[in-house]
DNA sequence: CGCCTTTGACCTGCGC
DNA sequence: GCGCAGGTCAAAGGCG
């Protein structure tokens, strides 16, 4: 599209928008953004002046622009509607980011308080309960100073229980009120990380302590501190490149592999929890299964950010998806949502989405998503995601989630595919009270002839919000439209809220909303109109990227955590960057 | 010398 | 309780 006809373009939506009545300037800019549709040429504009009495090829244009005004009313109609849920979204974000920080204030507050009660040697059941609320980290130390040890564990255990009561609170608040704090099915990820490893990193079995007991017992009571994200891509590299580095501690054949599993963890702080498992596909050797397990708590490089929200996001679906559902909180997005092709169904026929990885077959007690770039689109058979949940456990709070980024290509060895992403949520209905299992499948799918809109949207966000970035002629270079416009995007912490919470909520009311009772249902929401095909795209162009890479870049941000967002993409594999994986290496035996 | 990989031993959870 | 398999540890050695 060029500027000139864009101008075109505006200029019949200004006239429309005076037919309507509507029109103050903001909403003016958000109809650019919308504008799907082919703009107006000066020739059809000279047609619609000129009347539809010259001749019938001009009646016929007057028609089809009756039909455009018709789409535009309705592309206007829902536009008008996402403004509004986005600012209320705004409202509620910035709302609480202040309880947010009020929070962290008092937190901070009390733990001052509480080392000074340490110091004038002070009672500790009051420490006790600041431990509790400290998600189990501080009890550890002041429970050392008990001197009954049966007592001492019973308390840690207490504290701890009382610590993951708090998250769990946390997390289904998350999915479930946009009021209340924190509401991020991130944050679960989040907590789950310091839990599980966090500062204490790696726990030394020979230095195993009643906490770390204690831990084992609560992890049990909550398998999503163990979700994990596979990542099935063809690759010809012993391991991808994820931009993060990783330092091998071991490897195992497993069963029904000759191909050694390798066992990595993250360097870049000595404290991350973050741990990968490598290994071939026993029957693809071409095919590198990596699976990621925890978040990092330390800045990630730049490179390894797209891998990291990916993992993270996947790793929140699993974790939000398990949360109950608001019916109250849903927004109106049940209609066209802009290329989401979201749908929810009877889960009697769910196994047939399923594949099995047997060589990669986790614990029953990690819910495990898999991403697979290794297939191809909807044509071919559904090759989803392989969810496991331990039964033993409170199943109802975990989803079978799964993503698909198939491809195409046949070296999907960077995150370019064809841009179908599917989720597919089996979904324990009702907290298994009924053993009624319900399907959500939610996917993604950039449509081939729908690039137009996307352009429309990152264009012209770029114009409203950055104005240092130049904007190239997008039918010219539209990777570099997409990727510098994803610089702006990515830079705007308040999009980045926004849009998240947005398809937080979206994703979120359509895979929970279940919960009201309706066992067969069956939803969709097409959501292709921002979701441009970028198959024409090189490799480094846009991608299904999962995107609550700002929610790890910034906690502030990490109100939501089941999303897909566009973001630019990384290689997830070449031959050792500069960012290098040290892992790279780790395959060397096979 | 520091960091990394290798590799056998050990620990733990789970199924029978 | 036992065996199996997955996961982790840590000493030894290699490499830049």
């Amino acid at each position: 599209m060029e500027f000139g006809s864009e101008r075109s373009g505006h200029e019949v939506k200004d006239e429309k928008r005076s037919e309507s009545g509507i029109g103050d300037e903001e909403d003016r800019r958000e109809e650019k953004i919308v504008m799907k549709g082919p703009p107006l040429t000066n020739v059809d504009r000279s047609t619609v002046e000129s009347g539809p009495n010259t001749c019938p090829t001009k009646k016929k244009e007057v028609d089809e622009l009756e039909n455009a005004k018709a789409e535009m009313g309705e592309v206007i109609e829902e536009n008008r509607r996402l403004k509004m849920c986005l600012n209320q979204i705004l409202n509620d974000y910035r709302t609480l980011q202040m309880q947010f920080h009020n929070i962290v204030e008092q937190q901070t507050k009390d733990f001052s308080d509480k080392v000074n009660n340490d110091e004038h040697q002070e009672t500790i059941i009051d420490e006790s309960e600041l431990v509790s609320l400290s998600l189990g980290r501080l009890p550890r130390n002041n429970e050392k100073n008990k001197a009954s040890k049966p007592l001492k564990e019973e308390e840690d255990k207490e504290g701890l229980s009382l610590a993951l009561d708090c998250k769990f609170e946390t997390s289904k608040s998350g999915s479930t009120t946009e009021h209340l704090p924190n509401p991020s099915p991130d944050n679960s990820v989040e907590v789950e990380k310091e839990e599980t490893g966090g500062e204490s990193w790696p726990p030394s079995k020979g230095h195993k302590t009643n906490r770390d007991t204690a831990e084992d017992e609560v992890s049990q009571q909550n398998p999503a501190k163990k979700a994990r994200v596979c990542l099935r891509v063809r690759c010809d590299t012993p391991t991808l490149n994820d931009g993060c580095q990783w330092r091998k501690y071991g490897q195992k054949i497993s069963k029904g592999n000759p191909c050694p599993r390798a066992y990595y963890r993250c360097t870049v702080a000595p404290s991350c929890p973050v741990r990968k498992q490598v290994q071939r596909c026993s029957q693809d050797m071409s095919i590198l299964i990596t699976t990621y397990e925890g978040n990092h708590n330390h800045p990630l490089p730049l490179s390894a950010t797209a891998m990291a929200s990916t993992t993270s996001a996947a790793a929140s679906m699993l974790v939000s998806g398990s949360s109950t559902s608001n019916p109250g909180s849903r927004p109106s997005t049940s209609a066209d949502l802009h290329g989401m092709n979201f749908f929810l169904s009877d889960g009697s026929k769910t196994k047939q989405y399923y594949i099995s990885h047997p060589a990669l077959s986790s614990s029953p007690s990690h819910p495990t998503i898999t991403l697979d770039l290794t297939s191809n689109p909807p044509s071919s058979s559904p090759s989803f995601v392989k969810f496991t949940s331990n039964s033993n456990y409170n199943s109802q709070r975990y989803l079978p989630t799964s993503l698909n980024f198939s491809s195409n290509e046949s070296n999907a060895t960077s995150w370019t595919n064809n841009g179908f992403l599917s989720c597919t949520t089996q979904q324990p209905y009702n907290n298994n009270r009924n053993n009624v299992n319900v399907l959500s499948n939610i996917s993604l799918v950039r449509q081939q002839q729908q690039q137009q809109p996307m352009e429309n949207i990152l264009t012209s966000y770029m114009q409203k919000n950055n104005n240092n970035i130049a904007i190239p002629p997008p039918q010219h270079s539209l990777p570099d439209t997409i990727a510098a416009a994803t610089k702006v995007i990515t830079a705007d912490p308040n999009f980045q809220s926004a849009l998240a919470a947005a398809l937080t909520t979206i994703i979120g009311s359509g895979s929970t909303s279940k919960g009201a009772g309706e066992n067969n249902m069956s939803q969709k929401m097409k959501w292709g109109e921002s979701f441009p095909s970028t198959s024409a795209l090189p490799s480094s162009s846009i991608v299904s990227g999962c995107a609550s890479s700002f929610l790890n870049k910034s906690p502030s941000n990490a109100q939501s955590g089941s999303l897909i967002f566009l973001q630019p993409p990384l290689p997830l594999s070449s031959p050792r960057s500069a960012s290098g994986s040290p892992g790279d290496n780790g395959d060397k035996k096979n």
